[in-house]
DNA sequence: TATTGTTATACTCTATAACTATA
DNA sequence: TATAGTTATAGAGTATAACAATA
């Protein structure tokens, strides 16, 4: 809707704004496919967050997400009240709740994984060269 | 904390997968940036979204957001509390209201477009070579 | 009748503070 | 005393449905 033309003018300021665009674009397929997946948006980035060959304890989903913890509570309870992830005890402290991705919850993960990976059209169009070369600048940047 | 190395092994899911992580680094930044300009994230984001040259009425904004009219109005309650935009009649439809960023809200918009265009740090250390390279792919990506 | 915006309602996200059970 | 997790509480985002004013 704005303009937006605000941005000072180098290469990597262009650059960062067109990545913007396509950040943008992805929203509403991510919107999608929580609601495919009957889980709200925070709840589909913690399940895609957690790993499922390597339990965490519930502060260490906090500290992933960048939240409180009384805040993971809720957000497990709806992953395990869908059977998608178990708290289990901790053997070394009483106190932590580990969580465990359970079976369906590996495979769901895996399919939102799939869904969440499929390329923006303006990517997928990009020649081969270019694709490459997008590659391989990204690499140098975050290596 | 999860691997997800899960996408297809090919250039340009490699390359979109690094920009992901670009932006996971940029969420943070936006929580602090609306939390220090007083405003809620989708707050920010609407005024982000409206052009102060141009008023629209709320469903224009509500297209925009991808929400509901009903949603908007809150959102807009809260701007213009703060006198950062301001309903205007329409002059051709008296049911339409239409969003105009107030000269206070103008400037709040301006740093704040600013700061949400600073570069993450990876992108601006690469080499004006490379950051010539991404703009230039990026370019032909998106048009 | 259809549409713009609001209100009523309900549910979720999120943080803070208080609580528990451990350590 | 300090920490992991929960619960209580409060405020905001969001959608659906009902409504008022206007088209």
């Amino acid at each position: 809707m704005a303009a937006d033309a605000v941005a000072p003018d180098t290469a990597a300021h262009e650059a960062w704004s067109l990545m913007g665009r396509l950040f943008m674009d992805m929203r509403p397929r991510m919107l999608r496919v929580a609601s495919e997946f009957g889980l709200s948006p925070p709840q589909l980035i913690a399940l895609k967050t957690l790993d499922p060959a390597e339990p965490v304890p519930m502060s260490g989903l906090a500290q992933a997400l960048q939240c409180d913890n009384s805040n993971v509570t809720g957000l497990v309870d709806g992953l395990a009240a869908q059977g998608l992830v178990e708290r289990r005890e901790a053997e070394h402290d009483r106190r932590v709740r580990m969580l465990v991705v359970t079976e369906r919850g590996a495979a769901v993960r895996a399919r939102l994984v799939e869904v969440m990976a499929q390329l923006p059209s303006e990517l997928a169009a990009l020649s081969a060269a270019d694709q490459r070369a997008l590659r391989d600048v990204l690499r140098r940047a975050l290596g």
